[in-house]
DNA sequence: CAACTTATTGCAACCAATTGCAATAAGGCT
DNA sequence: AGCCTTATTGCAATTGGTTGCAATAAGTTG
């Protein structure tokens, strides 16, 4: 189950920032979710606790965790998503057809990481990466059937 | 040069879309661009060339050459951007740092796409792959100077 | 544990983008 | 050329997300 709310806190303070309620219900609220989250779920799910935490708390917040490396995130059909960066890091493959997040290992991108590394001297965020294209349904019809 | 605005016409009418001034006019305005765009500069190109051209028209035809495959889209810092579908399909490394966008060869992913096929029967947009991560400057720093 | 610094929050205004709807016009048919 | 179907547009309202600013409170120091 790895280090939870534990190290978030002193994560948190060896680089200056601050342990705030809001800031541990929302890391809750994305953590506690079944897959990806957007940021009204969180926002639902955080209200019911404070009603007092305003949306723009929400948004900032998700942002922030989005800059420590501790939630990823994902833009699909003009929506954010959002997932706990988990121990295991994966792939996501969004389909453009239907929408549908699939995971995929990520030791098949290592090479390519390997190589941009070397070549273009970046540094690939191996633990968020996002592949688009069309899942086994969609590749059929050129159709789309999102929202 | 490829084959510009002869064939978007018929590449249209097959499909049942119709051509119009507006879509030629933005099709135009990505096509001519240096490099990424955003809406408001597109808008702001048609604008010149047309004043009653709405920025609803804007977004929903960006959106529409997208799903045409005309156009790629990218989700950056809260900020769409488009460029146009290079006969040379390339990726880009986007850091999250200072926001540059680099271009790197497709080739790179080829094997990652043949997995992914096999594996998933997913078939991944090769035309459309964009990676995050830090570029070679923004590397040393964990401070970001995004805006 | 009181005083203090400044990161963080809530508020409200703002901006980018999307959407419902009625008006318009592209392009097929005759 | 004129008619007709319906894809597309402009408008105005709405939504998702961002931002400036003053008020608040986390955590540090004495």
């Amino acid at each position: 189950m790895a280090r939870p709310a534990t190290d978030f806190a002193t994560r948190l303070h060896s680089q200056g920032f601050r342990l705030t309620p809001q800031r541990q219900l929302i890391m809750d609220a994305v953590r506690h979710a079944a897959r990806h989250v957007t940021p009204d779920e969180v926002y639902a799910a955080v209200h019911r606790q404070n009603p007092a935490i305003s949306r723009a708390t929400i948004y900032r917040t998700l942002d922030f965790l989005c800059e420590m490396r501790l939630i990823h995130a994902l833009y699909w059909g003009g929506q954010m998503y959002y997932e706990i960066a988990a121990e295991q890091p994966h792939h996501h493959l969004v389909c453009r057809g239907c929408g549908v997040m699939v995971e995929c290992a990520p030791d098949l991108l290592q090479i390519v990481v390997d190589v941009v590394e070397k070549k273009h001297r970046f540094t690939i965020d191996m633990d968020h990466v996002a592949l688009f294209g069309l899942c086994r349904h969609c590749r059929g019809q050129g159709k789309k059937s999102k929202k």
